[in-house]
DNA sequence: CTTTAGCACTCCAGACCCTTGAGTGCTAAC
DNA sequence: GTTAGCACTCAAGGGTCTGGAGTGCTAAAG
């Protein structure tokens, strides 16, 4: 319970950095020659079994060196690491692979997906909220052939979704463009989780037309409201972990990429609030969620750990976005690519949603 | 270069669907007592000698059994396996599973992906086409907001693809529904090919306004076209492969995911033609096309089989699917499914191409 | 000429043992 | 409180041995 003292947390900081370099449990001996500790082996086994007393260490076995506990990453993530700002050289090359679509965001989600997962080496998820307390902005219903129509739906959060439907074969293109903005009319404005089949025929009925033809229409919108809703997740270089020395036997990979494959498992984790673990604010007073370990409670992912935060537009929110990878990640790496991401995506999403100057030179 | 006598084929069959099986190298004794061989094992053993020596087996080391080679599978593949029909209620399932989202062709192919995989137990793939030699049908250009318009684009497949752009402040929401028209129709009709900018610009010129609004807007409509051009791949279930024994080792695994992960490796691979290769098209005239083992020329892939085959309405090309397992795949049941896949889709388009009849009782 | 039984030979896989080296905990001296 | 010394532990790697499945060859039988 009392805090650490200084000798013992850099002898803890020195194995979890060994350890997330070498995947080997850490010995005294090794300790002492690859760190410039002034004091003798012997002195820091003592410290060593102090803290595996303390619950920061564990042994594979007697006689292996030492690897960290679940605590003992969550003590380093906490106070004992030390977050880097990224080189300018990696800040720029992020910053140009996310400069395009910053208009859709679905796009950048998934571009963000694959730039953390690329540049840390890991798997990456990003994912789009659910959208429940967002702004119908409009429904559009157009025409494509007798019979067939595509509604787009676009959100206040500049969201756009568009889905194919059949219609009437009866219903020419101008009806249907009467009934659509008869639709987009009654419910402009309205968040999504208001919206109910009810609410979009009372919308609908004002176009005066016969329920016969309207019905299905009616139907069509409201399901293509309700599906703008959805959510999406993108994965990325889960194939990477197989690289990890940790999932070397064949059972825990397979585990991972199982636990991955299961749809929404990850997205619901994703999902959830980031509540500010650490409390001291650093460089970035950072939204993050870091679990580690057995803080994921899911079957196939003990062994990982998963740094997550999200991005956000004043206080609706974005996307998440997050990194998956073994325990053993180098957590100040994933932190400063994590926050450099979302910092960046955030500017582009304001930039774009406040005042919108004119197109400034855009980069071919 | 003699065809085989019968007992060669059945002996080569029985090996191959032994070795399907069992994954283990098939020995003499064993092919005899699994099959009802009226031989004895020695008499086995010189036909398997023969086989070896004609290239359709081959051995890991003496005194081992013997496992089939590229050309033994090939064999089995042209001219051995029986590929049975789906059980109806395999098949019903199937069909429920692809019902949904018929007017939607990228659903379509995810969804087919899924099934595949969940359905085989190997990694599928599917694909939407280049639609270059697609007509475009529609262009729709809709504002939502000053400064931001979604463009919709309508080809004559009935694929619709949306993109969000930007737009000038100044542009009101009339013209540019005027811009809209014009562009549409100037260029509906055109194959996405031949849609150049000078073609949109040219279309765009009708509207009658100054070139400083047009301009831009003009581009992000070209873009839009040539966007709608690009394909996409869906890929699920490469977690299956590592429940695999050829995938035990670590290293053959990641070999696999890493292969797959290559971005656009195995898109060159389906967007290819079918050329058809089995010549005798057996219960159903069939353009597939399964390659195997080296005949995949990735590296990371060898070890692996492709089936793959394509969805078409009458001449243009919807989508392809496939399915990648290890060489020792259970062939007859991945092209029972595939074929049953692929007909289900086609059908599904067909009937939603000609002649839109009244929406039939559509489940739930 | 084809098929089969018999036999010697090969080779992998698994079990077992041994050695080595890194690491520990403990004790006693500094 | 720190350190040197020492006995002990244990996993990993390398060797040897054995059992079993399978082969190829030869010679006899059909």
């Amino acid at each position: 319970m009392t805090p650490l003292d200084e000798r013992k947390r850099s002898i803890l900081k020195a194995v979890v950095d060994d350890y997330i370099e070498t995947a080997e449990p850490i010995g005294s001996k090794q300790l002492v020659s690859r760190h410039a500790l002034s004091v003798s082996p012997a002195t820091v086994r003592n410290e060593m079994s102090d803290l595996e007393h303390l619950g920061y260490l564990e042994q594979p076995h007697t006689s292996a060196g030492r690897i960290p506990s679940d605590k003992g990453y969550r003590e380093y993530v906490d106070s004992l690491m030390r977050v880097e700002v990224l080189p300018s050289e990696e800040q720029d090359s992020i910053r140009s692979r996310l400069a395009d679509h910053f208009d859709e965001l679905s796009e950048v989600l998934r571009n963000a997906s694959s730039v953390l997962s690329s540049s840390t080496g890991y798997t990456s998820v990003a994912m789009t909220p659910r959208l429940r307390q967002s702004h119908l902005k409009q429904i559009k219903m157009l025409m494509i052939e007798p019979g067939r129509a595509v509604v787009v739906v676009v959100l206040a959060a500049g969201i756009v979704k568009d889905r194919v439907v059949r219609i009437p074969e009866l219903m020419d293109a101008e009806t249907l463009a009467k009934v659509s903005a008869a639709v987009e009319a009654g419910l402009s404005g309205m968040k999504l989780e208001d919206i109910t089949l009810i609410a979009v025929t009372a919308a609908g009925r004002r176009a005066k037309l016969p329920d016969s033809l309207l019905n299905q229409i009616l139907y069509e919108a409201y399901i293509s409201i309700k599906q703008a809703d959805s959510m999406s997740v993108y994965m990325e270089g889960s194939h990477r972990m197989l690289g990890f020395p940790e999932f070397q036997e064949i059972r825990k990979a397979r585990g991972f990429l199982d636990a991955l494959a299961e749809e929404g498992l990850i997205a619901g984790y994703l999902a959830e609030e980031a509540p500010g673990t650490s409390e001291d604010a650093d460089a970035e007073k950072s939204p993050y969620m870091i679990r580690i370990g057995q803080e994921i409670a899911l079957e196939g992912l003990d062994g990982c750990s998963f740094v997550t935060t999200t991005c956000r537009d004043g206080a609706t929110l974005l996307g998440s976005i997050g990194v998956i990878g073994p325990k053993r990640m180098d957590y100040s790496n994933v932190v400063s690519h994590i926050g450099f991401v979302r910092r960046t995506i955030d500017d582009g999403i304001r930039q774009l949603m406040e005042g919108h100057r004119p197109t400034e030179d855009r980069a071919r």
